[in-house]
Parts: C-alpha cells; structure tokens; sequence
DNA sequence: ACCCGCATGTAAGTCGTTACATGATTCT
DNA sequence: AGAATCATGTAACGACTTACATGCGGGT
C-alpha cells in the first residue's frame, strides 16, 4: 500500500466518492499536506478495489458521463485504522527555499529581500485562508469539532497543522527579509580579494 | 537543472568536496529540509561537470581509495546566483504524519495518544538539537551570523527555518494528543449505529 | 467560437529510494 | 571476528508529474 492508498481510503471512510471527486477533495481537503493528480487517482481507485479495500457501482448521469463511485469496504476500514496509529518513517520535509536561503549570502539585497517578502506575503494569505476556514467550521460545527471520535475533530486537526505550518513559514521569511533590509542598511564593503 | 543540483552548488560555492564529503553535508547541514543518497549524487555532480557548472581533480590518498574532489566554476556560481533569487514553485509539504491526523477520528484514543506524544517527544528532540546548534554558531561565529554576506548567516538563518518548524510541529502534536487525552476522558458513547 | 466543468483513462518521462557491487583500513 | 569509515559507482524499482487522448453540455 501506498501513502496515496490511505490518503484515499481517508476520503473514502467519510463519504463515497468518484474518481473525480477524489481528486477534488484532494486539491480542498488534504492539498495542503498530499497533493495527487487524477492520473494517479485512477489507477490508484483501481488498485484499491483489487486488493479488495473499496469497491465500486457505475452511476448514470443524464448530459454528463457516467462515473464510477467508489465505497470503502470493511477490510477497507480495517487496514486504514490499522495505519493510522503506526508511526510513519521520519521524511524530511523538502523546501527549496530554505535550499535558497542556504545560499542568500552570495546574492546582493535588492532580489533576495523581495523574494522573502513575498514568500511572506504568500504564507501569510495561506494563514488567513486557513484561519477562515477554521473560523467557519468552530461557528458551523461548534463543539463537534472536539470532538474526538468525529471526522469533523480530525478534518480540524489537520487545518490547525496548516495554520501552525504557515504561520512559522510566513514569520521565518519575515525575519530573513528583516535581516537582509538591515544587512543592506548597515552595509559593509564586501571583504576584499586578497588581505 | 534538478534541485538536487543546486543544493550541490550550494555546498561546493563554500568548499571543495568529494562525493563522499557532499553526501555527508547534506545529511549533516542540509539534510532537515532536503535529503539525497550518495546514488543521485555521484551522478548529479558528473552532469553539473558535463554543464561546466563543476569541475574535479582526483587527490591521492594513503591507505584509502582515491577520491574526486569537486570544485564550483564560475560559470556554476552565476547559475546558483540566478536561482537563489528565482520564486520557487509552491509545492504542499508533503506530510503523512497529518494525513493520519486527518482519520483520526477512526480510531479509539490508546494507541493515536501514544502515537502524538511519541512524535511530540521526536519533534521537541530536533528542536532541542537545532537550538543547541544555534547556540554554537552564535557563541563561535558571534555577530557573523548575521552579516547577510557571510555563508554563516545563510546557514543560519537554514537552521533557524528548521527551529520554527519543529517548535510548530511539537506544538501541533501536543495539542492533538491533548485533545485526544480530553476526548478519552469526558468518554460520551460512540453514536448508536441506527437512531 | 471557445473555454470551463464533468468524467475517465494511458503514456512517457523524471525523480528518488533501495539494493547490488567492491575493497582497504581502523576501531571494538 | 565483525562493524564502521572512507570511497565510488550501477541497477532496478517505485512514486510522482506532465502530457496525450476523448467527449458532452453549458455558459460567455
């Protein structure tokens, strides 16, 4: 199985799906922390249904193509429970701006701080996105959403990964570009070629 | 040009490195945001031979086998320049760890408490870690660190992005399992299956 | 006339991981 | 005797991305 499997089966335990539906819930539900394409999608639903985890019926439509829609089966429930508990194997994360950060010390102000202000910008309207949407679902679902045994406390547990991710992510560049803006203001020659 | 290429430049724009040495930085200096195998490394760095960007010398050793040292040229720097400054393309985190988060609710509380605090505990270690390093680089490297010129302040402000990440992610993990310790205590019957 | 949403797939290519392969020296 | 460090590579596989492929209906 792989980590897409479970994201789907994820989706799955909550509501039955099609492949395209799968993938919409992906893009708004889980594509701040697993993104897949429906080229993956697809193959990956029919996978599932082989190896007995989710199957599917074929519903008609009237003016649009008729699509399969996918249910998650007991034995489906059972090996998603059963990962959810097991402690995945430590991945770094992979972020290509610290990677430029690593190396910020051989560009001059000018580019660099603009880069960080506006990763800051960025990050930051991600925080106010998601700080919306949890606003919405503490007025919308109230209590529910602690609580533990429902899908709505975990839908809120992962946003509030989000809010927490972006903003250390925005509050980070903001401190680069801080530094690069006083690096610039308080500016030394560059040390000379040969001392 | 692959990422990987440009974490390789970022190594060898401070200092000269075999193949051996460049996969021993990235787990030692890069490796909390970006991580590589010695086998994408070796051949990474014969393509950034063949593009100019790099070149090598092989140095004689006694009593250990030969080894190709690699030096950034010219050429490679303007390169690691350009794309220092270059926005990068937004790509979710990915993260299993909140992707288990999000079927949460699956599971009854034992196992998924033990599951956050272990991670918590792992999250506040590299946190700890990180700061310790910190608190090395400030005390050896004094004001360096941040003199945006100098490669030490590149290098730190990459441990300082690695600091607030891992703040956030214990934090988060707290927070889960803390929820998760109020829902196993205030236990309220799981819904009956037909109302 | 053209684009967007719905709907499902395949193909080609890139990137990353694990395993295979070799071999000397030093430490436990 | 066995493990770890230094040192460089290739091969096979798996995961992910981008592009190709098709087609209807509704909106601008």
């Amino acid at each position: 199985m792989t980590t897409l499997g479970y994201a789907i089966l994820g989706l799955l335990s909550r509501e039955e799906l099609s492949g395209y539906d799968v993938a919409g819930r992906m893009r708004a539900r889980v594509g701040h922390f697993w993104e897949a394409w429906h080229s993956q999608i697809y193959p990956e639903l029919a996978r599932l249904e082989e190896a007995g985890l989710a199957t599917h019926r074929v519903v008609e439509q009237r003016g649009r193509p008729d699509k399969k829609v996918y249910k998650i089966t007991p034995a489906g429930l059972e090996t998603l429970k059963e990962w959810v508990t097991e402690p995945p194997v430590p991945r770094p994360a992979r972020d290509e701006l610290v990677l430029k950060a690593y190396s910020l010390w051989l560009v001059e102000g000018g580019g660099a701080i603009a880069l960080f202000r506006d990763q800051e910008q960025r990050h930051g309207e991600k925080l106010l996105e998601y700080e919306s949407i949890r606003a919405w679902m503490e007025k919308e679902w109230g209590e529910e959403v602690l609580r533990t045994d429902s899908p709505r406390f975990a839908s809120y547990a992962a946003l509030q990964r989000g809010i927490v991710y972006e903003r250390g992510y925005a509050e980070w560049c903001r401190w680069v570009a801080e530094q690069l803006a006083e690096g610039q203001r308080t500016k030394r020659p560059r040390k000379p070629k040969a001392v």
